[in-house]
DNA sequence: CAGTATCCCCCCTGATACTG
DNA sequence: CAGTATCAGGGGGGATACTG
């Protein structure tokens, strides 16, 4: 996350965005925490990911008020990593993600092995993309409705 | 993009899509090309990024569908870089991206002077995210229609 | 289990120079 | 203008060992 320039007060804020989330890991630790995952060793063995590199990320994301720790849910002693809402706030990031790796990424004949996987256990939902005015709603490119407002 | 593990093949659709677009260039190429920019030098003086890492980065959006080249808008000789629809699909990631950062990201004493900078003069559009069943509508964690079909 | 500490390589990244 | 080539550095990221 250390980067040669910072983004955090840059005037766009798809590059404050990106400046908070746009490594590869993150976001992935936001999805599983999405999905319910809270503990270190659930993150560890779910992604495959470093110990090392898990803490230093965990770390970031709460200095960044992303996750936040909480007492266990089991009542062990050890803590939970959760969201906060702003963490929350990022399942539109998450859905729009994975929407498009859905309808762009998966060949034909292997989309059914993918559905049975735990990361697609989720409802899906749907992006939908309000216009300016508030009143069409687009999905893709295509539009879907008009609402009275 | 040459990372240790691939996730190009993972099952996840979240994590196939970060395996394409999970670095910090990418989406803020993928943003300006939203926003109309075309040409190479266009690009660099947008991002501040070295021609070296924007030639690479540029090669592997195309290599992976997501951009192409055409002729120049202008009539030059060279050549512009346009997104595919696939790249233009992207459209709701970096909506997502953008709204989360309008929300969680500023202060708000200075959210008016970000209004005036070249990346928010495109006009506002709210993501809703869809229920599974289709009938109901959030934005964010907040209900704010329920349709007919 | 839940991390911390350390080592070390790879490659990302920026800078500069060069070509067409 | 539109890139390519090359070089140097620094940190991301993995592996392992260690602590509580």
């Amino acid at each position: 996350m250390v980067k040669r320039v910072s983004l955090s007060h840059a005037p766009c804020p798809v590059a404050r965005a990106l400046d908070v989330i746009g490594d590869w890991w993150s976001l992935l630790i936001i999805r599983d925490a999405i999905e319910g995952v809270r503990r270190f060793s659930a993150f560890q063995s779910s992604l495959g990911i470093a110990k090392g590199m898990l803490a230093t990320r965990l770390r970031a994301l709460i200095e960044r008020g992303i996750m936040t720790q909480a007492p266990a849910s089991d009542g062990s002693a050890y803590r939970d990593y959760v969201l906060t809402p702003k963490g929350q706030a990022l399942h539109l990031v998450i859905a729009a993600l994975r929407q498009w790796g859905e309808e762009e990424l998966y060949e034909t004949d292997e989309a059914h092995s993918v559905l049975v996987d735990k990361h697609d256990s989720l409802p899906v939902a749907p992006l939908i993309l309000r216009s300016a005015d508030g009143r069409t709603l687009y999905w893709s490119d295509t539009q879907v409705q008009r609402v009275g407002d």
